[in-house]
DNA sequence: GTCTATAGGCCGATAGAC
DNA sequence: GTCTATCGGCCTATAGAC
């Protein structure tokens, strides 16, 4: 069984518009990309503007929706969940480096509609996890732990781009960099522990 | 006396770059900011690709460029720079919050020249620099110190996305956030110290 | 230097044949 | 469901008057 058209379309627009992000990626590109007619675009999903909500919304499901299962969990310890998310954020982050960074820069952006306004608000508005992580600092609002919590896992993948595309290194040594600094991330997650705000 | 129309292309630029990136930014769109006539946008920088790596090539310093004379410096110890790289960082960025979002993001496509990749290159292998850095913690490689050191500065205004565009805070309480997260973030910086690549 | 007017090309979207 | 052809609009860039 092949892959239908209207999936061909919704692949490569995935790959297009993580790509060059919303206004740089043509619906050309997107038709070339997936090897199918121009029209065939607008006959499945009526117009670029649909086809990127379609995408955007999967990938921030893919990029938070993540962390929610695990950290909501009843019968782990904190730090048994801190190393379930950084491990699955390592698997999936690997597998598309580029997703956190296309995912911000596009929230920036007024693309957004309520039903992802709301996605991100259940997520970090749950009461379990938030409860769960304010475990690992009581001296730290939620905002904080949750910001450096992500902040840490996702940074190595958003400054991919100052190291790569300026040929400082290369794929290669990236991903051999990546192994490594899942270590670091996972020991500087933890840190946050100790970190006390009042102190300078 | 006032600016002149050269410059206030320029201040316009620089806005509408930041805001919506190469692509998504339009002339008339900085035009309108600054003013002043579109075709005016063109006579003095005849052409939106010139124009843009200027605004490139000068937010890319003040990026990266604000690191060297600090880090460089002979008379003073690695935990005093670092906290003054903090500080000139937190200053320059609650000033310019986008500033790292819109490097990185650029940095991505590809609109780099050869002059933007050496200037990074040059930032990127200073050899005191690299040896400072290194004291930081010898069993880290200096890509690792340094792609932490930065990412745990700037995670936070890359973030910001994330929580200001989907309403969960609002540009007064991420200022808010920002001062307590500096010192989490002088904290953070320091604990690579402690780091060890070797166990998990 | 600054304006108006417009060229010229690209892009999203659709009409209509098969 | 898929194609070709094309429309209408927008955007960068420039010609030419003042």
């Amino acid at each position: 069984m092949g892959i239908s058209t209207q999936d061909k379309i919704k692949i490569a627009a995935r790959k297009i518009f993580i790509e060059k992000g919303y206004s740089g990626a043509r619906t050309r590109d997107i038709a070339e990309e997936a090897g199918i007619n121009l029209a065939l675009v607008n006959y499945y999903y009526r117009s670029k503007d649909t086809l990127f909500k379609i995408i955007m919304e999967e990938k921030i499901d893919e990029l938070f929706g993540t962390i929610i299962p695990i950290l909501a969990k009843k019968d782990t310890s904190l730090i048994e969940k801190i190393d379930e998310v950084v491990d699955k954020y390592f698997d999936l982050l690997l597998k598309v480096p580029e997703l956190p960074l296309f995912v911000i820069n596009e929230l920036r952006q007024e693309n957004i509609n309520s039903k992802i306004v709301n996605r991100l608000k259940v997520i970090f508005e749950n009461k379990d996890i938030v409860k769960y992580l304010n475990e690992l600092n009581p001296n730290l609002s939620n905002y904080h732990i949750m910001m450096n919590f992500i902040g840490i896992i996702i940074f190595p993948f958003i400054s991919k781009p100052i190291f790569v595309s300026s040929s400082i290194i290369d794929q290669n040594e990236f991903s051999a960099l990546i192994k490594t600094q899942k270590g670091i991330v996972s020991q500087l997650v933890k840190s946050l522990a100790l970190i006390n705000p009042q102190i300078k």
